[in-house]
RNA sequence: GGGCCGGUCGUCUAGUCUGGUUAGGACGCUACUCUCACACAGUAGAGGUCUCAGGUUCGAAUCCUGGCCGGCCCA
């Protein structure tokens, strides 16, 4: 009999990839089944926001959640592994302002929109395109309104969820209307969000204005660089280490112009070496004003109106633009004697990036959700979930913990879910629709047609949007088949996974919770998988300024999906830590694939036969029992580089080096039975069957490869996980049969004997079993 | 500025919770070896005292306190 490899090539070729990913599309094999009367297993993909290409840390994060769908699916699970994009929100408005070089304001807000679309369906082509390349196996790429297909945040069928979500929470009186203090630019004359914020070093005028104290006569000094703010002047700050003022603790200060009484406090932000070390808290100056007068729990008291002008709090300066009023304030104080003196400094100024003016803070009616409320409940829930890590669930914990207001999820943009509300024009009643589509307020008439309190007749549509994380924090229901199959959706919340990173744990994770406590009074999600970033070399993050940005498609361009997945897999776990990419690690762990194929070439000469295994053949098969016990325990507890670490170690180092070693004359058939030589080929099969299956959810284009060309049509992936189903008694061996392996080897290097010439050793008693294999792998001569 | 997480050979990582053999493994490096699956291989070797400073203890990478560095979130 000839014996000739059936692998042919000498290595693994990523080309390979692009051919077995068609073959999985064109079967079908990933589909989301809903009939299967398998356990169901549903993972919450974060969906990425498309408006850059994909970032690393995706492509590795979204293969570990690839690894556990996999290995799922394997283990007799039906998956539900849809993938999601998300469109909403800033990002992309920015992008098309910049792109289109146009302002938002200024355009036609239908034309605005179909300019973001535009952008949008190009981006999420793109970032589509490197998750395909990675291999992932989700359901569906294509856009589909059933279980397992693929969604985006933008969608009418998305936004209709999240509208339902909205009103479900107004009817149970979680929705109220109240004050917010907003960035604003007096020049663009508009709110800006905090993205549009830029910082310069500025110079200003630091003046030093006399204020009475409120208890006798004395008079203090206090430094300011926006004396217009006297108005809004709320509480006097001393440093409590400064001895210059403590004696001022209880007292209060008369303010200027104004009159009014103000107390004063000791409280560190006062820095004693700035000014006079005394400093006015007004509502606002600056954020340390807003954070401060929050922390004290003081009622704002605003001066600016929406377009910008001083208001009537600001009496006699009515009407005046912020550096109208300073001017004018402050030639009155000079008039009065009240001005000490100015001096010129430089401070961290935040200013409207876009015409580079400073920006003000006005006071704007905003849509808030209870939620400070429900803390209490919320914890309880989380409590319920598992933590992947354990440590991780600390973080959202200690946030909300720390919440001290409801949550506002109105934005005043355009690109976003719509908030479903009219308004009756004559008494201002809110409408509010009822759930079962999608509603545009802002071009659609409003649903009814008389108002309930007045009879009125005519309606004005709410023109704001929601938060983008209040679409996000819908997702696991809208995958769980909400909208379309309210039946399915009951018996399968919660979602069984929430795989996320931790810098959204605040947002993503907290308000999915919240909402889920609301809505259905229940814990979203069985387990939650918090992951780290994927970092530089150096260890510090990646960003377009720091230009050390390493897109995924370069990764897989070079070293192929599964060279960078098989690093993912190794380097580390992602739950326990950021993982610091390199190129030079991700093709020295890529040689692993290497070793592989090779081993597989090796086996592949031999035919597969059905024979009783010899007692080496039973402790490589019992070793192997051991490892398939070891991985599957690692993969339930989604400790996935334990898992390939193992399975590496064990493939090449005890199967490669020394079983495959042991048994290569035997194989050959030098001197060994015909019986004797089956027993080999049926294990080396046996073992490499197994690696393969236990390696499939890791690396699945290789594994399915080997599989097809080996041993059958049917796809690696619909196979089962292999089961330990051999006899392990002699484990403890393995060990033993390494270092005498190692120690003939060392002895014929020693004495200069190439590895085929015979020697004389003595084979250890416990190792007799194995002796007939010794002596021939080793040439050991009695 | 506040809260939280982390810091082990050049690089990645095990060990840290439950203190106690020469701190284990991998990549890379060096030397030798084409041994019929694999030179993207094999064998051997060099390389760390565990971020720093104190403390607890008979004994600390492991426990405590503080500093430094990196990160995340908040402000």
């Amino acid at each position: 009999m000839e014996l000739a490899p059936r692998v042919k090539e000498k290595r693994w070729s990523p080309i390979v990839e692009a051919e077995v990913f068609e073959r999985w599309q064109r079967d079908g094999i990933f589909y989301f089944k809903k009939k299967s009367r398998k356990p169901l297993f549903s993972i919450d993909t974060p969906p990425p926001y498309v408006n850059t290409p994909v970032h690393i840390g995706h492509a590795y994060t979204y293969v570990w959640m690839d690894v556990m769908a996999r290995y799922r699916r394997m283990s007799g699970y039906n998956i539900l592994f849809p993938i999601g994009l998300d469109k909403n929100g800033l990002p992309i408005e920015i992008q098309t302002e910049r792109e289109s070089n146009i302002r938002m304001g200024d355009v036609p807000r239908q034309d605005f929109i179909e300019k973001c679309r535009a952008l949008l369906k190009k981006y999420g082509d793109i970032s589509l395109n490197t998750f395909k390349k990675l291999g992932l196996s989700c359901n569906s790429w294509d856009k589909k309104y059933e279980l397992g297909g693929r969604y985006d945040t933008d969608d009418p069928e998305y936004r209709r969820l999240t509208q339902e979500t909205f009103i479900y929470l107004w009817k149970k009186g979680l929705v109220y209307e109240g004050v917010k203090t907003t960035n604003y630019c007096p020049v663009c004359k508009t709110a800006i969000s905090d993205a549009e914020v830029d910082y310069v070093e500025a110079h200003t005028m630091l003046n030093y204005i006399k204020f009475k104290v409120g208890e006798g006569e004395e008079e203090i000094v206090i430094a300011t660089t926006r004396p217009e703010l006297l108005p809004a002047c709320k509480v006097v700050l001393f440093n409590p280490e400064d001895d210059r003022y403590k004696r001022l603790d209880g007292k209060s200060a008369i303010v200027p112009v104004y009159n009014h009484k103000v107390k004063i406090v000791p409280h560190p932000y006062a820095k004693p070496e700035f000014g006079t070390g005394l400093v006015m808290m007004c509502s606002y100056g600056d954020y340390g004003d807003i954070r401060l007068l929050r922390e004290l729990n003081i009622e704002p008291t605003y001066v600016l109106d929406q377009d910008g002008k001083m208001n009537e709090n600001a009496g006699k300066y009515k009407g005046l633009s912020v550096l109208e009023a300073r001017e004018q304030i402050l030639k009155d104080l000079e008039r009065d004697g009240l001005l000490v003196k100015k001096e010129s400094i430089k401070h961290r100024t935040p200013i409207c990036e876009r015409s580079k003016d400073a920006i003000e803070f006005i006071a704007m009616k905003e849509i808030y959700i209870k939620q400070v409320d429900y803390k209490d409940e919320i914890l309880r829930m989380a409590d319920e979930m598992n933590f992947y890590a354990q440590e991780s669930k600390q973080i959202l914990v200690d946030w909300i913990e720390s919440i001290n207001m409801d949550w506002v999820i109105s934005r005043r943009r355009y690109y976003g879910t719509e908030i479903p509300l009219w308004y009756c024009k004559s008494c201002g009643y809110a409408i509010l629709p009822e759930p079962g589509r999608y509603y545009q307020p802002w071009k659609e008439s409003c649903p009814l047609s008389k108002c309930p309190r007045c009879n009125g007749e005519e309606f004005i549509g709410e023109e704001r949007i929601f938060d983008t994380w209040f679409d996000s924090s819908t997702s696991e229901v809208y995958i769980l088949g909400y909208l379309w199959d309210w039946d399915y959706f009951h018996k399968t919340f919660p979602c069984s996974i929430r795989p996320q990173g931790k810098e959204i744990v605040r947002n993503w994770l907290y308000y999915t919770l919240m909402k889920s406590y609301h809505l259905y009074n229940r814990k979203p999600f069985e387990n939650v998988w918090i992951h780290m970033h994927v970092v530089d070399e150096k260890g510090e993050k990646m960003s377009k300024s720091k230009g050390n940005i390493i897109d995924p498609q370069d990764v897989v361009k070079k070293f192929g999906a599964e060279g960078f997945r098989i690093w993912t897999c190794l380097e580390g776990d992602i739950t326990k830590g950021d993982i610091r990419c390199s190129f030079e690690r991700i093709e020295g762990h890529a040689k692993f694939l290497t070793k592989l194929w090779n081993l597989a070439r090796f086996v592949s000469i031999f035919p597969i036969a059905n024979a009783k295994p010899k007692d080496t053949d039973l402790w490589i098969l019992g070793a192997l029992s051991k490892l398939i016990e070891d991985v599957k325990k690692n993969y339930d507890d989604y400790a996935f580089s334990d898992s390939a670490t193992l399975i590496r170690d064990f493939a090449w180092n005890i199967f490669a080096s020394n079983y495959v070693e042991m048994v290569k004359a035997r194989a050959y058939g030098q001197r060994f039975s015909r019986e004797e030589q089956r027993a080999s080929w049926f294990t080396l099969h046996e073992c490499l069957k197994s690696i393969l299956l236990l390696l499939a959810p890791i690396i699945p284009f290789f594994t399915e490869h080997l599989w097809s060309m080996l041993y059958e049509g049917k796809s690696i992936h619909l196979k089962k996980f292999p089961k330990a189903r051999w006899n392990m008694s002699l484990n403890p061996l393995t060990q033993k049969i390494i270092d005498f392996n190692s120690y003939v080897w060392n002895k014929k290097k020693e004495e200069g004997l190439s590895l085929k010439d015979s020697i004389k050793v003595m084979i250890p008693e416990e190792l007799a079993i194995f002796s007939k294999d010794l002596k021939a792998m080793h040439n050991i001569i009695d």
